[in-house]
DNA sequence: CGGTATCCTCATAGATACTG
DNA sequence: CAGTATCTATGAGGATACCG
């Protein structure tokens, strides 16, 4: 995602067949931006959990400015793959939740975290042998 | 992953107990930067259809510099995710392949090229409909 | 052919201050 | 509370040139 939300012009990619299926593959481009950025798949894993409001999600994330946070949500949202609810009280309330589409793609991303913790440890050692050369 | 290889300091993150399990969830953020960048996946993706080249893989990526070829495939080896295999004949011959532990992320990431692929109409709509206000 | 070495750009994101 | 608005900087990644 770029700063004022539109989307990159995606590269064209030449993949082989089984992963392009004969679409336009610069389409894995456009997964990678919606998910590489550095908190879209974060926040989706802790709503992932259930609808949380922005202070919460914000404390939740430990690191993240209250730009980033806007901007992500914002862009999630954009994508469909958020709802916004605005509960207009004082101080007003804002809560967050995924949208059908977005649990499937957060369901997904959980199989490349769940893979992350079953290979920590190998990814480490390869490391340390690798950079002892 | 970082300009010269090492891995950047894990921000710690609170998620979800489904989530992190108990572990420490820094761990999320490791994935992410390793699948999170520009050309890891592609590459892998590529691989996952069988060994290639140095030469093949340039050719087949379009839009990647020499540069950023190399760089990306020495990552997936000290990570011990891809194999480089030279021949040391003139000129010389490089091929470079998926190690088993490789071949498990590059199965998971496919999982996600599917999404996009059943999604990206849905999100393009999301977005022209976002954007129409 | 399969790389390094340099230099440079620009997007991503952090910090800070302010607001309805 | 839930944001904007600015300003700034860092580092990923591109361009180009050269090398064993």
């Amino acid at each position: 995602m770029t700063e004022d939300g539109t989307s990159k012009i995606a590269t064209h990619i030449d993949v082989p067949d089984h992963v392009s299926e004969g679409l336009p593959t610069c389409r894995l481009r456009e997964v990678l931006d919606r998910v590489g950025d550095k908190w879209s798949v974060l926040i989706m894993a802790i709503l992932g959990d259930g609808p949380r409001r922005y202070s919460e999600l914000r404390r939740s994330i430990d690191g993240i400015s209250q730009r980033m946070l806007t901007l992500t949500l914002r862009s999630l949202e954009r994508d469909g793959l958020v709802i916004r609810t605005v509960t207009p009280t004082t101080p007003p309330r804002v809560d967050y939740e995924l949208t059908p589409v977005g649990k499937t793609l957060s369901s997904r991303v959980s199989s490349l975290i769940e893979w992350a913790e079953q290979h920590r440890e190998y990814i480490s050692i390869s490391r340390r042998s690798y950079d002892a050369e």
